[in-house]
DNA sequence: GATGAATGAGGATTCATTCAT
DNA sequence: TATGAATGAATCCTCATTCAT
């Protein structure tokens, strides 16, 4: 969504532009985000600003693919043919997903902020990218399991990949909140224990709930 | 957080300003809310706003909690003491929750909006409300089903109770968007689908994953 | 179209930003005309201007309004039942056209803009006051000519209104221009002229051509 | 007013150049015509633009000084010197002006704006070409008329030939904005209609006004 | 205690023109 | 000569807060 200009510019001037936005969105929201604050930390003039993009708008979605594009390049990059149990794929896509938020934590920001979105005009144009790296990620892994006969015939898939989708969000938003939390390994344990209670039940076999 | 002479006003007027309040944070969200709008749906003068609050904060804080005290009337009602088993318990909250929801669409909207504050400096002012009818909700339950000897030994009730309260707000955000649901009792299938996941997990007894 | 709070400031206020839009828009012409400019001369701030007028489009609508009903008091003045003949009468109007640009040469610039307004949006929302003191200044005298007979059959009453609107349009623009007139009364030869070859035609008796 | 440069180029790419320019001044006005778009539509470099004219003002003044050429050529082209009564000249010269608005649309938009730049110190420096187009059309004819005793004595040739003049212009715009008529033939009962009006007035022979 | 006008820094966006390559 | 990125003052407008009455 950026204009043909913003592609002409020498690499680094283009990355002050997307780190000085990425800063913005990350720390202050959309709405909050200033454009004056962008040009100046991008150190660019005003109006070079509007030669790169029509808008702010056409920045933040610009950001907002960028985002959701890295944060699938980890998810592919693990390779989930070799994965075969349900359980291990969904401590692999959560592991994925922290890495990102790890090595990119303002993009991890945008992302997870992007459900507060959803009820503007803004999301809808950004809906697809989005249901990329959301419920699409679930959903197949789900579909596949039942085929194969692993999951339980009452459950919903609908309703299980949202509770998926929902808890990576959430485990992200642990992890970027969590000061004591260092790397994405002091994760792990986190997630194999929330996958585990997904997989498994909290329910001891055997007691009656 | 208003001031004494808010206190001492007509109850009438306050709720005028209460009620425009409401509508400004749940329709626009803390920062988009316009105080020119409150003070103009509620027929006040601008003057006089400043002299019931301190600012646009104070008035937020004193919604919310406003908000998170209704949320705890609706699950303190429901008489906890009487429910045994931790499924029902569960069951029973997050119906409370969206009867909450329901008969309160604005104030939900507002406590499901918190999350979103968190980044900002006010939610620490407002953290210590949020608890109590945040992860507080299932702590202590999730104890005593453990001093049962009701729950695996490896769950973590930390994490678990983060993942019900998350799926609560998963649950009440769906109510809240479904355009199709009109009671409550519409969701009851979609809360006892997804505790039930969570209690019996996904996995289909006897298959590994 | 100012709002209540505009109309409850002091006069004295009040007309420092009338004066200040009207030099503005008589200048400038309306989208060249500067809400800076204007709370400059007026001696206000910027957002009290805001709280005046929602917009620019209003306060412009707001001084042509009250520009067209200035030139109709001048038309309205001149008593136009006592005045019996048309020749008189289309006379008697231009006069008092000329007077209202006499005495209110930037109301008058404004008025005589407006035609160029005719492609914009904004026109449409004027078009009611404008025609008040546009063409149906002239369609219903030249109606009553026409059943006192006093007026050619072959003539057109639609094209005769039009050729005399556009006729004082043109007087009135050529007494703002011509920097020798000082008086209206200076104008009256040529408004005499006009309507003279208007009513009579150019066209020597007698000779054909 | 271009620069030699603007003359080097291949006539196809000066064509561009004023295609666009006349679309924007006709559609937007001087001043909201924009420089962006023109070089957008001609697709040359905005660094060009400006080695082929000083400004925006002196691309407008030679689109302008065109438009005028371009209205004369229609008015030359009708051989008045074989036209004899003033009558038959003033329709000619009338139909010959919406020939160069039917076939040249936005030159006459242009031209029948330029009266609205009078005000402006733009105006001054296209004053000359204007007034061969404008008034001076009718001039000659006048006096011509008048030598030869066809105009009544008390006629004032100045301002008959402003009333001509702006007749013509007011037939223009009528018939640019006139959606229902598709050709220059639509319009010469029109013309007649007026023409005949100021040749012969409006007046009943033998009534008194 | 009530009122509502005043404030001004800040918001996004536009645009003719310049200048280095 | 052609290019297109750079510039920055100017545009309209918003809004929480203050203050005099």
């Amino acid at each position: 969504m950026p204009t043909d200009t913003f592609f002409n510019l020498p690499k680094e001037k283009r990355n002050r532009v997307v780190k000085a936005a990425i800063y913005q969105f990350a720390s202050k929201g959309y709405s909050k985000a200033s454009v004056t604050q962008i040009v100046h930390d991008a150190q660019i003039a005003k109006g070079s600003f509007y030669q790169y993009f029509n808008d702010k708008k056409s920045l933040y979605k610009y950001i907002v693919k960028m985002a959701l594009d890295k944060k699938l390049e980890y998810i592919i990059e693990m390779d989930s043919s070799k994965i075969d149990g349900l359980y291990y794929f969904l401590i692999q896509i959560n592991i994925a997903i922290i890495r990102f938020a790890e090595e990119n934590i303002n993009l991890a920001r945008i992302v997870n902020d992007l459900p507060n979105m959803e009820q503007t005009y803004i999301y809808e144009e950004l809906e697809i990218y989005h249901k990329k790296s959301g419920l699409n990620l679930f959903i197949p892994r789900l579909k596949k399991a039942v085929q194969e006969g692993k999951i339980k015939p009452e459950v919903n898939i609908h309703y299980a990949a949202h509770l998926l989708y929902n808890s990576s969000l959430f485990i992200t938003n642990y992890f970027l909140e969590e000061k004591g939390v260092n790397s994405h390994k002091d994760m792990i344990p986190v997630i194999e224990n929330i996958i585990g209670l997904i997989i498994l039940g909290i329910k001891k076999d055997g007691g009656e709930s």
